[in-house]
DNA sequence: AAATTAATGTTATAAAAATAACAATTGCGC
DNA sequence: GCGCAATTGTTATTTTTATAACATTAATTT
């Protein structure tokens, strides 16, 4: 299938993660308006975006939930489990860290890195911490897709070269330095500092 | 001024703290494509954005890095200072509390509240800790208009709506709940495992 | 069983955002 | 001064994203 569009992949997440709570309440359909209203979107943006999966469900009693995070799971997910590593252990790390524990999905924390002695070689928010010089070694032998990079800014470009360099097929980048990575290789970039500063203009006044 | 393109303002944001390491280099000029490359954008977008935002230089030596700098502040700036609140200090809210320490700006990183009492009256990355049940007095003499909100999912509903009710005016949620806020409040959502999740989609095959 | 209701999938339209096109201005070299 | 190159500000176009419109289908009511 063709790529999706980026805000119908972000809105599929969130639909998969909103209709495995509906599980945990025992219900088994649910309608797009129901779908729409827990996430505070329309009914018609959730039908589009089925659409744009193929997905339909026979019945009029709503989707099948569990069917439905299959569907998603089908599109969204990779086939095989791709392996994700933090880089950069510090206060931010360790809260992305946390969101994988005890979580089952495809996507599987293997490790962390960080240049801190006193963090090396320990297990830190349920994943084991390694100093930056393994990189190369350590992205080849566990197979890191994907990099977390929550490192202080001044080491951001380095890392990132790094990674790059020894196989690391996508980057969400947490730093407030812009990177630039070979075609290719996935970037996403997610700025604090500007999101704080967007809230402030536009509850001003 | 009518309000601006919410990824016109998320980009004045950044082309301010590009301005500013500019000006630690010594570089009191800059062009519209330096600016650019250095946020690997078009100097399209970037001469577009300043439009909106009536900059123009006399000069043909680019853009005056001071004169500019000033210029985004008068936009995106409030005028006066802003008080800003981190909800829930565990490893994220330390992270976002760091970002405002030895910063000197219109945002003031002024409370945290968490529920441990560990945490309680400790400052805590540089901000005193205060228990929830303060919330209501601190917000007001405090005169806190944004709260940042990285508690655990099943405090995020009552929390906010606590938080709007005494009269914040601003919401960062970085949690995964979808929360939703009376209009005159402004609500900005980010959620990690979104991002996350859309990396694995864009790097996969 | 026909009419009504409620939900869906899809096409059509609108709004937002990014990109391209281009005229206008300035500095510079000659 | 004059022409050339570089850079800007703005309008026009394209692309992306969201919303609206609507025909269709299954359940429900009468």
């Amino acid at each position: 299938m063709t790529k999706l569009p980026g805000k119908t992949v972000e809105r599929l997440s969130e639909y998969r993660r909103t209709l495995l709570e509906c599980l945990n309440e025992k219900r088994n359909f649910i309608f797009s308006h129901d779908l729409a209203a827990r996430l505070h979107i329309t009914a018609v943006q959730v039908r589009r975006d089925l659409m744009l999966i193929g997905y339909s469900s026979v019945l009029r009693k709503g989707y099948d939930v569990r069917e439905l995070i299959d569907t998603i799971g089908k599109i969204i997910d990779s086939d095989e489990i791709m392996n994700v590593a933090v880089i950069g252990i510090g206060n931010l790390g360790r809260a992305v860290a946390g969101y994988f524990k005890g979580k089952r999905s495809k996507l599987n924390l293997v490790a962390s890195f960080d240049s801190d002695p006193q963090k090396v070689n320990k297990v830190i928010s349920g994943v084991k911490c390694y100093p930056y010089s393994d990189i190369e070694k350590l992205i080849q032998e566990l197979d890191i897709r994907i990099a977390i990079l929550t490192v202080p800014p001044d080491f951001a470009r380095e890392i990132t070269e790094e990674a790059v360099r020894f196989g690391v097929k996508g980057i969400l980048n947490f730093t407030t330095i812009p990177l630039n990575v070979p075609s290719g290789v996935y970037l996403e970039e997610y700025d604090m500092i500007t999101s704080i500063e967007k809230v402030a203009y536009f509850c001003k006044e």
